[in-house]
RNA sequence: CGGAGCGUGGCGCAGUUUGGUAGCGCACCUGUUUUGGGAACAGGGGGUCGAAGGUUCAAAUCCUUUCGCUCCGACCA
């Protein structure tokens, strides 16, 4: 491609509407442009970045044995009802009627889609295992799409469904997936970790996200600094970590803090360690009151809590709403001699001696409390994020936290489709079951956002090859016949032995030239200019490594090539 | 939805406190000279100051409402 032909409007500033660098860098490389937010048109330079991450997703899927198909965006309500979701997922759904009045939405995921078509065709275990999959705009209205294409409200998304007669199918087809995952993202020269995570709202038993490694990324994984463990933090549990206590259990004593509420602030009022107090969450669980124990110096894992009650919701009981359920006001609740509320505490806190907590009465607190003494919870379980340090569940190694973007996610459905939507299939017995099915998401385009996240430099991105948008860039400085005759030449030349190439003919100063291609990322660089051709000489310029090499006039093309070859 | 901030030519911003009829840099167009890391000079085009309503002789500036965007939380590929 000629860049005096190519639409690819560069900006030597970056927008104010953009934070990371990413997505800084995508529209300062002309990749896209904002409609609204998480809205986004992909310009040539980006759509081209794009098409190369789905043709290497497309092939490691076929490999796989999955097939390719393409499904509606446009889905009928009665659909997600049957499934039960057309509720659950509610507002993350954009929702409208046709001139009847039948009401539709557009498709944030295919389960229903993909399950309602199936649950037709599929009769008998002989059409069993079975892999479907596509590359389509996914439209969900997120609460807060941010980061540019890292989280849109539409985005492209492979999504592939397995179906399979029994959960050992379910297994093997899941482990390909698995497979044909890592491929895919190591073939598009990512560094991706798998981890451990939680099945959310798509349901199911287990759950793996492909995170890719970054600062800018929204998730916190936990990683293990001596066995493979490796597990998102909402999913992520605690070892558990006997405290030896030396001290002394002392009689209970109430003690007055008046307007000290949070941990932080009783901690230090009370001069005490936070790990020494026990933060009192007031929680409501589908509408059932519910107090909450953990150390003062953990945080809730939400998630957790809400796996182990079942619970749609949990959420916690507005200031306006506390009197009904206590009779303090939130800041000064504890456990001790509280009634008729469920009690459930963090494993941590079983092992505490003399803590501080609420007294239940405005403006105190007692000190000295000790579980089992003072008071009974119902249950002790693992309630808690875990934290840089932690140990580690599998082995007596440390947790590390580390930031990650999700560029994947897999999931054991198991029957919660089939069952819900009426997915059978005949057996060996002709007897009738329900179909096994799994669900694997690849964020196409939140990918490309993610590998930028991973290749970059205060100059602009540095595509990995395979995801580049062309290979080489040859810029022309000057406008010399020499300069010109030798550009077009290489250029059509690399051209025909299948090298995608740019050919930088704009008439343009040198520096402008260089700042371009640096910033759009191009692995490897050629300038041609009458400097160099004095000397029957090139130059090549590896945009990663910065290293920089003269290439003989005479054998030009071999030259490039070889050096293309050992760029990763 | 809760908290914070911002909307002024395509992009980045000043002007708003103290009302006086819109400005700077980049980009764009024309010409000349330039040409190895974002050129110089000269000339030029482009903005109902997010929108609506109000106060005033006069509103980018003050008041009210509203829309949009960004950031921090729950959601997720």
């Amino acid at each position: 491609m000629r860049m005096s032909n190519l639409y690819l409007p560069t900006l030597k500033e970056t927008p104010a509407e953009a934070e990371v660098a990413s997505h800084q860098l995508m529209l300062r490389a002309g990749m896209m442009r904002t409609l609204t937010a998480g809205v986004y048109t992909y310009l040539p330079l980006g759509w081209r970045v794009i098409r190369k991450v789905e043709d290497i997703v497309r092939k490691a899927m076929d490999e796989s044995g999955a097939q390719e198909l393409l499904m509606p965006i446009i889905h009928t309500a009665d659909l997600w009802k049957e499934s039960g979701r057309w509720e659950e997922f509610g507002p993350l759904m954009i929702k409208f009627q046709d001139r009847k009045g039948r009401d539709y939405c557009l498709g944030p995921t295919h389960e229903e889609v993909v399950t309602a078509l199936v649950r037709n065709e599929i009769r008998s275990y002989k059409d069993l295992p079975l892999n479907l999959y596509q590359i389509q705009t996914k439209v969900r209205d997120e609460i807060r799409p941010r980061f540019g294409v890292m989280r849109g409200r539409e985005f492209i998304m492979k999504d592939a469904y397995s179906f399979d007669v029994d959960y050992e199918g379910l297994d093997k087809s899941y482990r390909i997936m698995y497979d044909a995952y890592m491929k895919a993202f190591t073939g598009c020269g990512l560094d991706v970790r798998a981890v451990e995570a939680d099945t959310g709202a798509m349901g199911g038993s287990e759950s793996h996200e492909f995170m890719v490694l970054a600062d800018a990324g929204e998730d916190r994984i936990a990683f293990c600094n001596s066995c493979s463990y490796a597990a998102n933090v909402e999913k992520a549990l605690a070892g558990e970590k006997k405290i030896r206590q030396d001290e002394e259990p002392l009689p209970v004593e109430e003690v007055h803090t008046p307007g000290q509420k949070t941990i932080e602030e009783v901690s230090e009022f009370l001069m005490v360690d936070p790990a020494k107090t026990i933060k009192a969450l007031a929680l409501l669980a589908d509408g059932e009151p519910l107090l909450v124990l953990i150390a003062g110096d953990d945080q809730l894992n939400e998630v957790k809590l809400a796996n182990y009650l079942a619970a749609k919701e949990v959420t916690a009981i507005e200031d306006e709403d506390f009197e009904k359920y206590f009779q303090s006001s939130p800041g000064f609740i504890g456990p001790v001699g509280l009634e008729g509320v469920r009690i459930l505490a963090d494993l941590r806190v079983k092992d505490m001696v003399n803590a501080v907590t609420g007294a239940n009465k405005i403006d105190y607190h007692l000190k000295n409390v000790n579980p089992g003494r003072d008071f009974t919870a119902d249950e002790y379980l693992d309630l808690r994020i875990v934290k840089n340090g932690d140990l580690c569940p599998k082995c007596s190694g440390k947790l590390e936290i580390k930031s990650g973007i999700e560029v994947g996610h897999i999931f054991k459905l198991g029957t919660k489709y089939s069952e819900s939507m009426g997915a059978t299939y005949l057996d060996e017995n002709g007897k009738e079951q329900f179909i096994v099915m799994g669900c694997y998401g690849i964020g196409i385009s939140r990918l490309v956002a993610a590998a930028i996240e991973q290749n970059n430099d205060d100059k602009g991105i540095i595509w990995p090859k395979a995801i580049a948008p062309y290979q080489v860039i040859i810029l022309a400085l000057g406008n010399d016949e020499e300069t010109i005759r030798v550009s077009e030449e290489l250029y059509s030349e690399l051209t025909a032995r299948g090298v995608e190439t740019l050919l930088d003919d704009r008439k343009e100063r040198p520096g402008v030239k260089f700042n371009d291609a640096d910033l759009i990322g191009i692995p490897l660089r050629i300038t041609v200019g009458a400097r160099s051709l004095q000397n029957n000489q090139i130059e090549a310029r590896v945009r990663r490594s910065g290293e920089e090499i003269q290439v003989k006039l005479d054998d030009a093309i071999e030259g490039i090539i070889e050096i293309l070859e050992r760029i990763e």
